[in-house]
DNA sequence: AATGAATTCAACCGCTGCGCG
DNA sequence: TCGCGCAGCGGTTGAATTCAT
């Protein structure tokens, strides 16, 4: 670090793009690809520093840019992913891949983050803020729907981390042309465990490995290994798939996974697969998910929405979304506002 | 109509992670 | 194994635009 930066050149330009250089740009790559951005300058005739050149092509000239105001939609995906990834403003673009990080990360900065605040959820944890109203039944049902989402986050969070680092893993070895998918062989799967620990992850059961997803490129293998996840003794709160072996580890983690498409591909064929209107094909896999947070979201902010102008606000923009709601999630909802949920699983499984 | 405040968003800056020699 | 160079990421800036008075 401590690099001098590459716009330090002398002779390099800065500042706003003229019609000319985007021209002479746009002419390039397509004529030759990005190649080296470092190199791309000279070649495509432009006194831009390579970084300048990648910036205002990935964020202005790329021609499956999607442009304008954002839907409903790409805001509740938006706000769902932050939840889960926090200001992971790429891994949040690949899920609505015709916008761009810088786009995204604008949008949420200028109007996002301010309508959280708005309506007393802090954008930074999604909890409620601790200024927040609190006081009638409603109120403390929304807390209450409010703090289910910060736990709902960090399970999956935790869950996406396990899975994206699986995904590194497995891209290496695979070392393939460019596969996308993932390709599934059956294999014997244990009978769904009953302990009271992975009972709280029926929830994100539904969820598919998704098949297209950008964060997902694993590809399973079918093999015979025994699966064991581990449990810690004498703390049900603390799931921990854990091994001395990494190998076995990796496999214990795999096969975690895998239980929960497996399980997800079960409650999909009974018909018990909500899918709210997801723009991206891989997000209908993981709908289960990204729909349980939209409903449980609408119906937090809806509750805070009673006590507050933030509401009036929020009901302008919703259409009829939000009456294709999931029953299934609706019931973990159920299960949360219920007080249901046991609280001593305070904290996300460690998926080591 | 003028002016200052607020907002938006393209672009920059500095840091990190990764691949390669 | 280590160091360098590169691409990419997230935070920040500042010019342009819009809004309020």
């Amino acid at each position: 670090m401590g690099r001098s930066p590459c716009c330090d050149k002398v002779g390099l330009k800065k500042g706003p793009w003229t019609p000319e250089e985007d021209e002479k740009l746009l002419a390039h790559i397509e004529e030759h690809g990005h190649g080296s951005w470092r190199a791309l300058p000279s070649k495509a005739g432009l006194q831009r520093c390579g970084k300048s050149c990648r910036l205002r092509w990935t964020n202005y000239l790329r021609p499956d840019i999607k442009r304008g105001k954002f839907s409903l939609q790409e805001e509740q995906t938006i706000i769902q992913l932050h939840a889960l990834l926090g200001n992971r403003w790429s891994a949040i673009a690949t899920h609505l891949s015709r916008r761009t990080d810088n786009e995204i990360k604008n949008y949420w900065n200028t109007h996002l983050k301010k309508r959280l605040a708005k309506m007393g959820i802090d954008p930074v944890t999604h909890k409620a803020a601790s200024g927040a109203p609190v006081g009638t039944a409603d109120d403390v049902r929304s807390a209450k729907a409010a703090a289910s989402l910060s736990h709902m986050a960090q399970w999956e969070s935790a869950r996406l981390e396990a899975e994206g680092r699986l995904a590194r893993e497995s891209t290496m070895r695979t070392a393939a042309s460019t596969p996308t998918s993932i390709t599934l062989h059956p294999i014997n799967l244990p009978e769904p465990t009953t302990s009271p620990c992975l009972g709280m992850l029926q929830p994100w059961q539904g969820a598919k490995l998704d098949l297209e997803s950008p964060t997902s490129t694993l590809t399973f293998i079918g093999n015979n290994n025994s699966v064991s996840l581990g449990i810690s003794e004498g703390d049900p709160t603390t799931c921990k798939l854990r091994s001395d072996d990494p190998e076995r580890e990796e496999d214990s983690v795999r096969k975690f996974l895998r239980q929960q498409q497996m399980q997800g591909l079960e409650g999909a064929e009974r018909g018990d697969e909500h899918i709210i209107g997801c723009e991206e094909p891989w997000f209908q896999g993981t709908a289960g998910v990204g729909a349980g947070f939209t409903d449980m979201l609408h119906d937090a902010l809806d509750c805070w929405g009673e006590s507050s102008n933030g509401q009036a606000e929020l009901s302008g923009q919703v259409s009829g979304d939000g009456e294709s709601s999931s029953s299934y999630w609706s019931g973990i909802l159920g299960m949360v506002v219920t007080s249901e949920l046991p609280p001593s699983h305070p904290h996300p499984p460690a998926f080591l």
